[in-house]
RNA sequence: GGGCGUAUAGCUCAGUUGGUUAGAGCGCACGGUUCACAUCCGUGAGGUCAUAGGUUCGAGUCCUAUUAUGCCCACCA
């Protein structure tokens, strides 16, 4: 930050004046840019307590972040953070993808505004053109993961193309090409016409359509009166028709298997075969088969050595196998061949019929399946010890179900394509040379055929699957296949973290891969989270215009905010729905933050820092009670939210320090300090800002991993700005490098009888709130206003009220002059007209009289007579239950006893109290 | 056709080894210009935890079925 922004002079007094004064851009880029100039992002490879690594899932380089981006990123920072701060050598390894078909497609349609296409252009200018692309693209996506707060190493940072991970594309593609888990084969792949470029079933996204169910009568051959009943969805397919299949058991067509039909249209005769894939409940029973355009058609054709007819061009029109429709699109040839069914008498019946038609998911044109040669990778033998892996927990899926998913597919996985008739990816390292022989090579250019030697050699034109160098992520990045230091010392790595959307994509391909090249498991935990979508649960898309830009956000409520929203407002891997409140709810809390830091400040400023040891030592039995509280409470909630983080719970973990921040550090704790912090007492006051900046220190501490800019400034307010102290060592200078707390010590005593102090507040102010809500119109002010007075029989706790009267005057607004705190009220000496609130062996008696209506009163005894009584005849059947008694932990049964002795005291009290009325 | 998730306060959602009168934020009602904060403070109303069974001393939490809703997978032409 400049000086000018920091000039305590000038200083914005609120958090809301300086979200007006600075733009979080500027404030936030300034500890960005002096974060990663003292070199708190690079780890180095000597903690004792390890290696802790993250490698970022990279975005690919085809445009802006989105949500999915922020919170991926928010979360992997979280986790980066609070372990870089327990000591870690923590590495959050960024990097971005080349993005295969869909970097390619942007490509294209920038070349299209220029009214160009890829051909006109060529290959090398091509792939030109697409680096040219990245490289402008690359720094925005850098800068919006700087915006995030994103603690990763830019020093190691990667790309998908670069030569690192380049060469183990190639070295693991020859790898299992050389062990024949790799190969060339034909099989029935998804074609995309407009892509122009194989697919693999994940890219397939199915939807149910409504179209129409034809029957069309194939007459038998010879015996033009019979015929059989074929039932199709896509009529122009039967171009391409070299059988029709039955199932053997049907009696339909029995009579009529091994005889020979003719397809109308093309006048062709093919035979009816019989074959157990057959559904016999749908359509007619019988079913054309066209071996080149339908999955199922292309096993039933194999097993019964059938022709392969190919109708279709590479551009999705009919290619000269179709005769008259020719040059045709699909759907122009759908109509063409009904009706020409419909001419010549073939057209038995047609009716609506809804189905399920594949489309492309990067450019949603319909696709066709097309008998194609293409690489694959042979799944099942890397599937196995894939499953394995997971299976004996060597990796664990988180939310577990997932694990669930996970095995299904596995289990039922199917060969991977992954050759794509691309220009922009890694092309398929297999050469070619002019004596037919064919090789895979790690080597980028291969000068010489490797079996003939000789040089007139060339490369497959095929790219690869941009998921297949994904797959290799985890070690591609660190150095693999070289052992590097990097890659032996932060590899296995210790978390994924990505959206649960892509587990079959990426999360399955990760895991085989990392198994079959590194012998490891690339990751030991995979942490899915779930979507993030809009405020009405859609999913955000550029084409339903509800996309919400994260920096946008960023800008206006700053990341901190945007981080906490992400992190907080889910539970893993469930969707969230965002909206602008949830992150306004977050800014409020920066806010809150803020001015607790201001309010210590005022108090003491940075000078007081004395540290933990010192603020510890005025932690005695003499330090006012609200600090030995405070201390107690805290401890708690920091071995809590470890607890919560190191289970993943996130979202917790972030909520519950919220509430201690709000609920207890400013609700409760600053305000009984005032009292000491204001006093005339210079230990009182001492231990008091001690604490307060102890526990401040603390809390800035835990919240850093979610609000690190904000942490950041704060912290530096109230160390004195030890990131300007050139003198101090390095790993002093920010909050990122301070240790993550530990608890301080649980206090039981200080915890119950601060308890005692809050409940006998609450209970008062409620009683007053009350009153003026009875009070007449022209007098609730007054009644808001009025110091009132107050008798406390405090029994044991007499001692104790007395030391904290001040508090106890202060928050409930009594009259200081007119509280009395005695061990025990004869009868005759309580007031007549007073409202009794009673608590355990506390009882506070506020003669309100004239302000409260008495009945009003005796009815709110009565009530509360009968909760106490509901309450002793619940805890009684409960205790009297001998099989609970027996059966459930000691805890819980002492814990029901002492609810018992509680209500039947104040039962009892009430009771007292309601004599006199 | 399989599999998975969700159903908790008006709204959006927490609630990880089952412990006994269920929490938050927002919204709502009442009051408040207290020298950290009106992006705030205090008080309050509001829930048969989808339904029906079951297991258990005890169920929002475990089991079964049902309903609603969402998602994933799948070669029914």
């Amino acid at each position: 930050m400049s000086d000018a922004a920091t000039n305590t002079e000038n200083s914005p007094t609120t958090g809301a004046e300086m979200a007006k004064a600075y733009s979080h851009e500027a404030v936030e880029a300034h500890w960005y840019d002096w974060w990663w100039e003292q070199g708190y992002f690079t780890p180095g490879r000597h903690s004792p307590k390890g290696p802790y690594t993250i490698i970022m899932p990279p975005p690919n380089v085809t445009g802006e972040l989105h949500m999915g981006h922020a919170l991926t990123n928010a979360v992997e920072d979280v986790l980066i953070r609070w372990r870089r701060m327990q000591g870690y050598d923590a590495l959050y390894l960024p990097g971005e993808d080349h993005a295969g078909i869909a970097g390619q497609y942007v490509v294209e349609k920038e070349l299209a505004q220029e009214e160009l296409s890829r051909h006109d252009l060529g290959r090398e200018r091509f792939v030109d053109r697409a680096w040219d692309w990245m490289n402008r693209y690359r720094p925005r996506i850098r800068y919006q993961l700087r915006r995030l707060g994103a603690s990763c190493d830019w020093s190691r940072e990667c790309f998908t193309m670069d030569p690192g991970p380049a060469r183990a594309v190639r070295v693991v593609f020859k790898r299992l090409y050389d062990k024949g888990l790799i190969y060339k084969g034909e099989r029935i792949i998804n074609w995309c016409p407009r892509c122009m470029t194989t697919l693999s079933d994940l890219e397939v996204e199915n939807e149910e359509e409504a179209g129409f169910l034809w029957t069309i009568r194939y007459p038998v051959a010879g015996d033009p009166n019979e015929g059989i009943l074929v039932a199709t969805t896509r009529p122009e397919t039967m171009l391409g028709d070299t059988a029709v299949a039955v199932h053997p058991d049907d009696p339909r067509w029995q009579s009529l298997i091994g005889k020979e039909v003719i397809l109308p249209i093309k006048q062709r005769s093919i035979p009816v075969v019989a074959d157990d894939e057959v559904d016999l409940e749908f359509g007619t029973g019988a079913v054309k088969i066209t071996p080149g355009h339908d999955p199922l058609d292309f096993e039933i054709g194999r097993r019964h050595s059938l022709p392969t007819l190919n109708i279709l061009n590479l551009d999705g029109t009919l290619n000269e196998n179709a005769g008259s429709y020719t040059g045709q699109t699909v759907s122009e040839a759908r109509r063409g061949v009904v009706s020409q069914l419909e001419r010549e008498g073939y057209l038995v019946g047609v009716e609506e019929h809804t189905h399920s038609v594949p489309h492309c998911e990067r450019c949603g044109s319909v696709l066709e399946p097309i008998v194609s040669d293409q690489w694959f990778v042979r799944m099942p033998p890397l599937a196995e010890p894939a499953i394995e892996a997971v299976r004996s927990g060597r990796i664990r899926i988180l939310p577990e179900r997932f694990t669930k998913v996970y095995y299904h597919w596995m289990e039922n996985i199917r060969d991977w394509p992954i050759s794509r008739q691309l220009w922009w990816g890694h092309r398929v390292p297999v050469w070619y040379c002019d004596n037919g022989h064919r090789f895979a090579s790690a080597l980028e250019t291969v000068p010489a055929c490797e079996v003939c030697d000789s040089s007139n050699v060339w490369q497959d034109t095929d790219v690869l699957d941009t998921w297949f160098s994904s797959g290799l992520w985890p070690f591609s990045t660190l150095g693999w296949p070289d052992h590097t230091p990097d890659y032996d010392y932060f590899y296995p790595t210790s978390v994924m973290e990505t959206g649960y959307d892509i587990l079959f994509f990426w999360v399955a391909r990760m895991i085989f891969q990392g198994l079959e090249n590194t012998g490891e498991i690339p990751f030991h935990t995979m942490y899915l989270h779930g979507l993030v979508r809009d405020e009405h649960g859609q999913k955000m898309s550029k084409t339903k215009g509800n996309v919400v830009d994260p920096l946008v956000l960023a800008d206006r409520y700053g990341s901190d905010a945007l981080r906490l929203a992400l992190a907080t407002n889910s539970s893993p891997g469930n969707d969230q729905k965002f909206s602008d409140q949830r992150i306004e709810q977050a800014a409020h809390f920066a806010n809150k933050l803020w001015n607790a830091v201001r309010f210590v400040l005022s108090y003491g400023g940075a000078e007081a820092a004395g540290g933990r040891q010192a603020a510890l030592e005025v932690q005695d039995q003499h330090s006012p009670l609200a600090n030995r509280w405070i201390i107690s409470r805290f401890s708690r909630t920091v071995e809590e939210a470890t607890r919560m983080l190191e289970s993943f719970q996130l979202g917790e973990a972030g909520r519950l320090l919220q509430d201690f921040v709000w609920s207890e550090y400013c609700d409760w704790y600053l305000e009984a300090a005032k009292g000491a912090l204001r006093s005339d007492d210079p230990q009182a006051r001492e231990a008091t800002l001690q604490t307060a900046r102890l526990v401040l220190d603390g809390i800035l501490r835990l919240l850093h991993p979610y609000m690190p800019f904000l942490t950041e400034e704060l912290w530096q307010h109230l160390h004195g700005w030890p990131s300007r102290d050139e003198s101090l060592p390095v790993d002093s200078r920010s909050i990122m490098k301070a240790e993550w707390p530990v608890p301080l010590g649980i206090d039981e005593e200080a915890e119950s009888s601060f308890n005692t102090v809050i409940e006998a507040i609450s209970r008062i102010r409620n009683a007053r709130a009350e009153a003026i809500k009875d009070a007449p119109d022209n007098q609730k002010g007054e009644t808001a206003k009025r110091r009132i007075e107050a008798i406390v029989v405090g029994g044991a706790s007499t001692a104790m009220l007395r030391r904290e009267a001040d508090t106890l005057t202060r928050l409930a607004q009594l009259d200081p002059n007119k509280l009395s705190i005695v061990e025990s009220l004869p009868p005759e000496q309580r007031p007549d007209k007073a409202v009794t609130l009673v608590m355990g062996e506390i009882e506070v008696l506020l003669p309100l009289a004239g302000l409260v209506d008495l009945d009003a009163e005796r009815k709110r005894l009565q009530t509360e007579a009968e909760e106490a009584k509901g309450e002793i005849s619940r805890a009684e059947a409960l205790l009297s239950n001998e099989q609970f008694r027996v059966r459930a932990p000691a805890q819980v049964v002492d814990k029901e006893r002492a609810k018992l002795a509680a209500a039947q005291e104040r039962l009892a009290k009430l009771e007292e109290r309601l004599l006199q009325f």
